[in-house]
DNA sequence: AATGAATGAGGATTCATTCAT
DNA sequence: TATGAATGAATCCTCATTCAT
């Protein structure tokens, strides 16, 4: 009878939870759609594409975006965080693997020009004075900013830049050089972030 | 009488000229009076305002403006004119004044800087999709790229820069470099542009 | 054996009716959690607070809500359900022990009114037209017109009033003296609706 | 030649005027349009109807309503002028013609609970905590309270009434009474209304 | 030539209610 | 029974551009 009560709680229990777990299971799938759909989106249309849009793409009321993604910041970071995330634990990477510090740092550099000339409209976005967009900002400076600034300190500490500018300012400047880089065949965003790189450069 | 005539006929030519020499003269206020609204409102709405704005400011109908100036663009480029030509101007004297081309084109870009950071969404104007501002991009790309193009190409025949980059690149650049900085005082475009132009540097 | 039989099937009976009981218990439990989280709702929110509302702060699904309350209106009577009971109750009470039945009368309305100014919006829910809200209606209708029309015969038969309105009229009246009195400091209610009453009032 | 000019001039002077004159007539015959159309479809929908559908109603884009009427509380507003003006101009008359300052109180209540209860969702909004129908609210306040200030003023002074209430109050309360008085045929806001006219009586 | 009234597309956001698990 | 994810209708407001007067 114990048995049995335990049973039917567990049972019960195991239930909720088996149900509970399934749930979370489909939902984890749909937010994958939801990533999916949106990052197809933000290609075409840019990271300020129309909420139905993506709704649309993902064959899902708009409700459904909101539940997930609060602000819109939410979704675009949700969308990139992966590639996020890379690009920041790629420093310690370079910097251990590269001939110096300043090679290091461009390396980087290329990774980050790379990563969001690719993302149409994210650089903009960066910037914008949005406040839907401040939180995706922020995310971006948490992330990045410190990686920067190792990098940077390790070029300056080997002698091989001076104090020219703060890391903020150069994750800016890159981040500026590669608005509407995608459009612009002309425009090699890549090139024009080494050049600033190459501008840091101390001869000893 | 055929002095009266010649008089009489001379007179009302005369009125006919003084008439539309007066009508020029008054278009031509009235065009002023156009382009000091559209300023004053670019300073502080930037150079998106709403055309009903600038109307009002100039105390014209809009259709007034429309007539003046068919395109935003139109507009843009009307208000900044002199800016841009004084801009272009400097260049030779420039060259001709500095220790080197390279030191010219550093300062040019400075004055570059200077006037787009001042201008209230310009930068961005001139990078933007909009067909609107297709003209505006084009009219600072004929006045401004053979300026840039003759300082680099002085500077690369003096063996001061490589080939790293193509003059439209370098003002593309220069312009993203000045998106959005006068919103955020922890960003100095005009450091960074000459972080870009120290890039540039060849040892001999 | 016997014995021991009918003690287990009494025991498993027995465990079945406490079961039972035990279950009753809960749900009488789940559904006091429910009342207690609307009311602290309602009070912060008004009636019309979110659904979602009020099952996150009584820490249930949406679909729990629904399940034990159908329709809003069935969820705003039971929480005050207590408080219009006693309001109905009250009514003999004041006739038994007031000077006159329109002294009694004055008082109950005293009561009510109290009662809906302190429910942030209920007021206003008694009149919305919204379906959701007939119940609500109904059920205050149902419960304290016959009071009011006992407390109003009782004058008139006393001959201190006169036929002038009808108890619904009475009721309908002094409820909406009450809609938005919560938030209009320079608006008494309680004075308004007692006005009401003295225009009831007949000399002999 | 003078002439011809001063001709030229006023005639010029005088097309701009009548062009002017011309528009500005059309324009207000466009308000007048605008104004039974809001009023048609407050009638059936309620002074909350959609901008659409009044824009639908009348024929004209939103965008036109906006221009003539920027705030929701200033279409309501002009829609209703005629009839707040009529209603506070008979004050002093009603004080004129009556046998008595609280008889004219209560045939002017009269006239104001007329106006309220044939206008569909007003009196509701005129207690609307919404941004949007603060104008309105004061508007109505502005007008109509030192009308009301008045009559109750002179009644007081005559000894007909007490100090019971400010007149804010009374209008106030008499405007509840009207709220959703149009759709409930069981219940007369005007004899309601009336009764609290009564009961502010006092005998000498 | 000037005026300024009119048009109407376009996108964000909230929440009651249902229903699969 | 309980959960809570998903749906999607409904309305607001701005502003570039046109064109009748």
């Amino acid at each position: 009878m114990a048995g049995r009560d335990i049973h039917t709680v567990s049972e019960s229990d195991g239930g909720a939870r088996s149900a509970s777990r399934a749930r979370r299971a489909d939902a984890r799938r749909n937010q994958q759609t939801l990533l999916d759909a949106a990052a197809a989106v933000f290609v075409t249309s840019g990271v300020e594409a129309p909420v139905r849009d993506i709704a649309a793409r993902a064959g899902v009321g708009m409700g459904t975006i909101y539940r997930h993604f609060p602000t819109r910041a939410d979704l675009v970071v949700a969308v990139y965080r992966h590639q996020v995330e890379a690009c920041a634990e790629a420093g310690p990477a370079l910097l251990a693997e590269s001939a110096s510090p300043h090679a290091a740092l461009g390396r980087w550099i290329d990774l980050f020009v790379d990563f969001l000339v690719t993302k149409h409209g994210l650089a903009a976005a960066l910037q914008s004075d949005d406040a839907g967009f401040r939180t995706l900002h922020a995310y971006f400076l948490d992330r990045l900013l410190p990686v920067c600034a190792e990098l940077l300190g390790a070029a300056a500490e080997a002698g091989e830049t001076g104090p020219d500018v703060t890391a903020y300012e150069l994750m800016r400047g890159v981040g500026n050089l590669c608005i509407g880089a995608e459009n612009d065949p002309e425009y090699d965003a890549r090139r024009l972030a080494q050049l600033l790189v190459a501008g840091l450069r101390r001869e000893r």
